[in-house]
This record gives C-alpha cells, structure tokens and sequence, in this order.
DNA sequence: CTCCTATCCTGCGAGC
DNA sequence: TGCTCGCAGGATAGGA
C-alpha cells in the first residue's frame, strides 16, 4: 500500500529522528526467507560508516553510508521502519535490526514480507532504479512527456499510471484518484488521451500526492508513521473504496471495477 | 513490444 | 461463537 506520499512520510519522519552521520554498529537479521536475500554482508561492509541520509526515489528508501552506497529498502504491502533506543522490545514480524553507535536501532516488521532490500552503489545505475520514470514533481514530468510516452500505448489509463517505468510512485489508490480529479475515464485506451488531458493529468498527479504527503499519506490498510501514528489522507478520498456511495461532485453512485487484478473506482458521471 | 495473469504473504471482515 | 473464504496490492516472471 505505501505509494509515494507514504514512503515519502517515511524517509521525512527517518531523518528527524535519527542523528545524521551516525555510525552503524551492528547488522541482525532474524529472519531469512524474506521476499529476497537481505544483502547482510554487502550492509555489514558499512559497519563503522555513518547513516548520512535517507531519502525517496519512486517508492523505495534509500539509506545512504557515503560515496559506497548503502541499502535500498522497498516496503512492499505492509513494511515499516521504527526508531527505537535501547534496551529494545521485539514485535511479532520484527525482521531486521540495524543498531548505530547513538544507541538507536533501527527496526523493520513486515507482516506479509512484501518489502525487499538490495545494496545500492550508484542509483543511476542500479537495476531496480535504473528503468523508472520521471519524479512527479520533477520537470521531467510534464504534459509532453506524458504524451509521447503514452502515444504508442493501448492498454487503459489507469493500469498505465501504475507503471513505474512511466512515472514513479503512483500505485492502486492514487491513480483512481488522479482520474476523478483530471474527469478522465480509467478504462480509455492511453494512446488516445489528448494532451490537454495529459497536462490535467500532470497537474492533478502534482496535486493529489502533495495534499497527501501533507496530510501524512494514507492508512488506507496498515500504513503506519515511523511514530506508530496512521495517516490522514484516507478521510479525504474522493473515489477509492467508496463503490455505491455518492460522488463528492455530482452526487451518483460511484462506480468499481478490476483492472489487471486491481481495484478500480470512478465516477462513470463524471468521468470522460 | 504490449498486455494480462499468477505469485508471494498475513490480517481482517463478510457470510454462514 | 467459530470457522472458511476472499480480498487488500507492491513488483515481477512468464505466457499469449
């Protein structure tokens, strides 16, 4: 569930509260069947190196050690990082603990073990990072990129927002979003939105994630605060899992449907 | 190349 | 009350 405004609460709330460079002292893995191999002697290399940073690209962590990299993180459905200071408690699917020399332990649970982790050296380069699109706040994110990157698609609308390789960070729920506010019908063939409609797109994708970032993203299922705290956002959903009740604009039923596998919601009213 | 489906996993709520 | 079942959706492998 966590789409770019969750993992962005994340990496905001993980830099107030963790004291930056702050050497890395121990590396625990409790558990190894994981989505995949946590990379425990790549991170373990860092040992006596400091957490500079951490910060977004799409929707995955990014712990930087210095110039030789640090660990990628990816939250998957249900993953959370907490701050904790010793002596620490464990949790039902605690799976990895990272302790620094302040006495603090970072402490990732993932119930479903969606999340997954990789070492990273250069995110430009990295296979997991190399191929996705454009930030959407970046300029790169613009009406005529979404065009011509779209021109040539056939599939529908919404299942194309989620790919990454087209722009980064939206998933299941923000992209029924966007398409309500842009009045843009999930099921119409991508190819043949206008470029006047892609430039509402652009802008509504700006729109939507950064009101949800301000509200501390959405607990929709278990999206959790680095604190514990939910998010906000879910109270202010527009279309996503309201089937059958009224449109926030015209007041008709709002309409669900599945598109590869996931959930849609629109309001077939107001949405062309 | 494009698009779709199945897969991984646990917790929760609906239905009986 | 207690059970089963289906669904929630990140990315990706594999097939049409």
């Amino acid at each position: 569930m966590p789409e770019l405004p969750e993992v962005e609460t994340v990496v905001r709330e993980l830099n107030l509260q963790l004291p930056s460079p702050d050497q890395l002292v121990e590396v625990e893995l409790l558990r190894k069947d994981l989505r995949n191999l946590f990379p425990k002697k790549k991170i373990e290399s860092f040992k006596g190196e400091g957490l500079q940073t951490i910060t977004r690209r799409s929707k995955y962590l990014l712990f930087s050690f210095g110039p030789r990299g640090g660990l990628l993180s990816h939250l998957g459905m249900t993953g959370h990082w907490r701050v904790e200071k010793e002596p620490i408690t464990q949790r039902l699917h605690d799976h990895i603990r990272l302790r620094f020399s302040s006495k603090k332990v970072l402490i990732y649970n993932d119930p479903r073990r969606f999340g997954f982790f990789d070492a990273y050296e250069n995110i430009k380069t990295h296979k997991l990072l190399k191929d996705i699109g454009p930030e959407p706040f970046s300029d790169d994110f613009n009406a005529d990129y979404l065009k011509s990157a779209l021109k040539t698609r056939k599939g529908p609308i919404k299942t194309i927002l989620m790919n990454q390789a087209l722009v980064a960070g939206i998933g299941n729920i923000y992209a029924s979003e966007i398409l309500f506010r842009s009045f843009i019908k999930p099921t119409r063939s991508a190819g043949k939105i206008t470029r006047e409609e892609c430039a509402r797109i652009v802008q509504q994708t700006r729109e939507v994630l950064a009101e949800a970032i301000r509200f501390g993203g959405s607990s929709f299922d278990d999206f959790k605060h680095v604190s514990g705290e939910k998010g906000g956002f879910q109270d202010r959903f527009q279309v996503y899992d309201r089937a059958g009740e009224p449109c926030v604009s015209c007041g008709k039923n709002v309409s669900k449907k599945v598109q590869a596998g996931r959930s849609t919601y629109w309001c077939s009213f107001c949405q062309k």
